[in-house]
DNA sequence: CGCACAGTTGACGCACATCAACCTGGGTGG
DNA sequence: CCACCCAGGTTGATGTGCGTCAACTGTGCG
């Protein structure tokens, strides 16, 4: 039961605006977490996420994992692998997905990539890196309710920007499990955080539907900022 | 009381190999823990580190602090305002610095900068972001002392990169509190976590020279794998 | 000489982890 | 259409890594 005018968004706002979104050919469906790509691993394609959400992340040797990006649809999983055909990181799925694979050229004999596909990487790469230094100061020093508040009021302002997301809900399937897993906690804290959040009258993530009942108070807790978003 | 060549490093790997580092005009000094970049500030210059270091960090209101990268010689402090013009983050020094001017192109009228500047901004963003994002595996799974171990690990290698350590030591002049702040620890932590490192025989940290008594064995606790930071 | 900054150490507290039940709902097969 | 299953969620008791507070010790510099 979700609101109306979320399930679907305009190609538009999809296609990410840019050269490598249109470039996708092939789309693929993926069940919950299974892996996308594994580290490593060279291949002949990128992959647009379509649809549902997909991360990054990396295993240590005894089984504890990192999640270091979480994408929403428009975004381009393995971004790094549209330069070098290789990614450093692990892609998986976290919910049912559908993904577009981009094509990446083989770049052999150092024939540059055409000048506008370079600007899009540049403009991707360093919203992405705006991210990931955000969720450093998390990690660093925001209290598991603030790093929680924040991670939720930027997934609600991504998705709002491809229209799958309205001023104060949207959809969002993560299990508590992998919330824990970006946000560096386990799940049971998580779940005792997000009573907290709850019982404080700020927001609710039931059956899949992130409901923020008072966005300021929550955006003033985590102190987001949402300037780091812009393109 | 350092090794011998340690001081001093090849023009050749200093400037990172790149248009960027060449464009360096004007050079100036900074004494430690200063401000080189305010976030949000506009500057018509970018800064590349030639000496000491500097970090790129954030505040949050009630005076914690994150930092979310540590700069050694060859690398450009305010890699987006390269693009922009502004920087999201602060950039300040922690130790004694000289950085170079690098002017920015007003990129009025929207002419695209040249290929190879954006060639070369492409290459070091995507490193900066590899960095990022061993940094978030650290923060979120690491304990506090394969957290100083990887980032030591790390810092050692970037050094060696530009001539500026052996294969076990290097200068590195950076307080406790600093580091804390890089690790998202406590001074206090911080320094019984050396001392436990020191007391395993594996490094020591003192009068600003890091010595690794056993590198394999540090690595091995940090899982440390240089292939993130190859160019 | 004395101030200021960095490092060191001990006592104590807390946020979050760990361990272990138990609940719940939706999917599946008989 | 019920019986079962099982991934995910919930809850309580207990443990611990790291934070906090506070005092003391260098150490370099004006």
């Amino acid at each position: 039961m979700l609101g109306a005018g979320l399930e679907r968004s305009p190609e538009q706002a999809l296609d990410g605006g840019d050269v490598l979104a249109r470039a996708a050919v092939r789309e693929r469906a993926f069940a919950p977490h299974q892996d996308i790509r594994r580290p490593g691993e060279t291949s002949p394609v990128a992959h647009l996420l379509i649809a549902g959400h997909t991360c990054r992340y990396r295993l240590l040797s005894d089984g504890r994992r990192q999640i270091t990006a979480i994408l929403v649809p428009g975004d381009i999983c393995d971004l790094e692998a549209v330069i070098t055909g290789r990614t450093a990181f692990a892609v998986g799925t976290l919910t049912r997905c559908t993904v577009g694979e981009i094509p990446v050229e083989p770049s052999a004999g150092g024939n540059a990539p055409a000048p506008e596909v370079t600007a899009a990487l540049l403009a991707r790469l360093r919203r992405d890196e705006a991210i990931a230094r955000e969720w450093l100061v998390g990690l660093g020093r925001r209290s598991a309710v603030e790093r929680i508040a924040h991670l939720f009021c930027e997934l609600r302002a991504r998705l709002a920007a491809v229209g799958l997301a309205s001023e104060e809900r949207c959809e969002l399937r993560l299990t508590q499990n992998d919330l824990a897993d970006a946000l560096g906690l386990t799940s049971v804290h998580v779940n005792r955080s997000l009573r907290w959040l709850s019982e404080a009258g700020l927001m609710t993530l039931k059956g899949g539907l992130l409901v923020m009942h008072d966005r300021p108070a929550l955006e003033r807790l985590a102190e987001f900022d949402p300037s780091y978003l812009h393109r």
